[in-house]
DNA sequence: ATGAAAGCGCTAACAG
DNA sequence: CTGTTAGCGCTTTCAT
């Protein structure tokens, strides 16, 4: 790769002053925009700038300027210890760990994820801080709108995760395509089921939170059938319930499975809840596929009760998430846009190498 | 996490020098091991790193010496163009320019994989050239000991990635776990066939390296059929030609899936061979897992003839192993042992984030 | 064996 | 508006 080893060759501030024939007291303020430089020198040391392929060295930038920044991070707080969120805590650990030596640090704010009441005082507390950047999970649409034009206001930049939030503007989300994961549980069990029967797609979210990626779960999981013609014979029944009402939940699920040809489930949300109904009744040979690495799950995995868990990467969520405003404040590239994480296939089998 | 910021405190070779009443010279050699210090203001000088808890700082440090460092690669060469091979290179190019300023640079040197001839003199190329670190495929057994034999004595820090090699001592390995990764295709491959029908296992090696791990994931694949009781019904047949005589090969395949109530395939290796055969065939719901996301295995797996691959991330290998160095060679971290990645399932339908 | 001093590339305050 | 200067923390050379 010597390529790239040519290219990083030591053109300092200096180099750019001597050829634009002026000291680095004015270099230094063009290449921060500090203004108090004249049109016309702007104009060389800018050229300079270009024809020198100028790369600044970020280490002695940061070495002299020791400045600090502040992540801060917006996530639910209800959940804290469980694995799915703790892996996102885990991420950001280790993303300050190898960050902080840049002057990048986090703070977390935790939510309720069912006040929006909680999230808009969070939010609060976000900017009576001082901030650099936010990191966030977009419940509440609302309060978040009104984030975003304070963001606006204080050029804040800030980036959303895990959950998926309808805006213009030059955010960034990182996180799952839910279409394509429901797209790929639907590849995966149409290989694993007979090729007459019927899959039943259940939906329990009772939670106040944005929605749409259970739906976008189920449109792509759908898309995957109804573009395979061969797979005529299987037909999606579909169970939503958003009651909460555990008992009822479980009277209606036995009564499908029972009277339909079900044989296997997808769980748009709530796979636990499904989990526990079909493994007090034992069901031999129905497949089981859901989201999420959280305990009841993956207990749920590891007696084989449900076959296939979908995971949300939150430790590379966090991780990467951190990094790009690493890109952003230190490194001075543009944020990239939406980035979208592999979805990976979870079984008892591969289960050690995905957080816990 | 407060916690880790305050741990950060600019604790510099001045506190320790002024804690230790010396000045910061004796200070640097002491902590560089470079000799020349009193017995007695040594012992003071390490009193203070530890009690004061120093941490160097590696901005500053690598601002001023200036020192690079190159880490030689010693891969394969013959398949390079080949997209498994090329993500090693993107994970390369990857590192090298998140690492390059702190002074790493990347050599690579391609051998031929089935001359031990060339790998021998790829290893003495890279002791010629001045190199920090060793990233390879330890693929001939004398050659890599004797290489081990050479680092050891110029104290080279060697990892392995790709190919697993029993030795003993201070060396790290990257990468898949084949064992498991057997065993998981098997997990998935018993969701996926009819309760009673015959597995076949094609293993179709004929290159000169290193089988163990495709013996290992053989034995992994059994193992999983083993400890599952309640699969008796399953019988798993093995065909191996070594011959590299396609028509023969194909032949044979063809015997045993008509005489026996083969419902699926793994194959160790060579899956691109069998999916070929499969694919001519036209041969509906027969299950095929292979590894390798390989042009030719992609082609086939888009076209629905292989089902699943077996990613053995060659990215993050690449992209991980060259990080190592940096915590070595930097940080000045020991050398973490063993470290296996992620074992990723690569569907059609989540192809897109595995590379190509 | 120890101390003093120069300087890596950059920032920011200050003088002119 | 431009130039000078003092360091950030560390390495290394050179006196002492």
């Amino acid at each position: 790769l010597k390529a790239i080893k040519a290219r990083n060759r030591n053109i300092s501030i200096k180099d750019i002053a001597e050829k634009a024939q002026v000291s680095i007291g004015p270099v230094d303020k063009v290449l921060h925009n500090r203004g108090g430089v004249s049109e016309t020198t702007k104009a060389r040391i800018l050229k300079a700038i270009e024809e020198l392929n100028y790369k600044p060295n970020v280490l002695a930038s940061r070495l002299k300027s020791n400045k600090e920044y502040t992540i801060c991070v917006l996530i639910p707080g209800a959940n804290v210890g469980i694995p799915f969120w703790s892996q996102y805590i885990k991420g950001f650990e280790d993303a300050e760990d190898e960050l902080s030596q840049f002057g990048i640090y986090i703070e977390i704010f935790y939510f309720d994820q069912n006040s929006e009441e909680s999230f808009r005082a969070q939010i609060d507390a976000v900017f009576e801080s001082n901030c650099d950047g936010i990191f966030m999970v977009p419940v509440f649409a609302e309060q978040t709108n009104r984030l975003l034009g304070i963001c606006d206001e204080r050029r804040i930049p800030a980036i959303f995760f895990n959950t998926e939030f309808p805006v213009k503007g030059n955010l960034s989300f990182i996180g799952q395509n839910s279409f394509e994961s429901g797209f790929l549980a639907a590849d995966l069990l149409s290989k694993c089921i007979p090729e007459s029967s019927s899959i039943l797609l259940a939906n329990l979210v009772r939670e106040a939170d944005n929605h749409m990626h259970f739906q976008e779960r189920e449109n792509g999981f759908r898309s995957f059938f109804e573009q395979q013609t061969e797979l005529a014979g299987i037909k999606v029944l579909k169970y939503e319930n958003k009651s909460g009402d555990d008992h009822a939940i479980k009277q209606d699920l036995l009564k499908i499975i029972g009277e339909e040809n079900v044989k296997s489930i997808f769980c748009t949300n709530g796979t636990n809840k499904v989990a526990q109904i079909v493994c007090e009744q034992s069901m031999k040979g129905l497949r089981l596929i859901g989201y999420d690495l959280i305990d009841e799950n993956i207990d749920y995995l590891n007696k084989g009760v449900i076959d296939f868990l979908i995971s949300q990467q939150p430790y590379t969520q966090a991780f990467q998430g951190i990094k790009l405003f690493y890109q952003f404040l230190i490194l001075k590239q543009p944020i990239t846009e939406t980035q979208y994480l592999p979805i990976d296939i979870v079984m008892k089998s591969n289960l050690k190498y995905y957080g816990k």
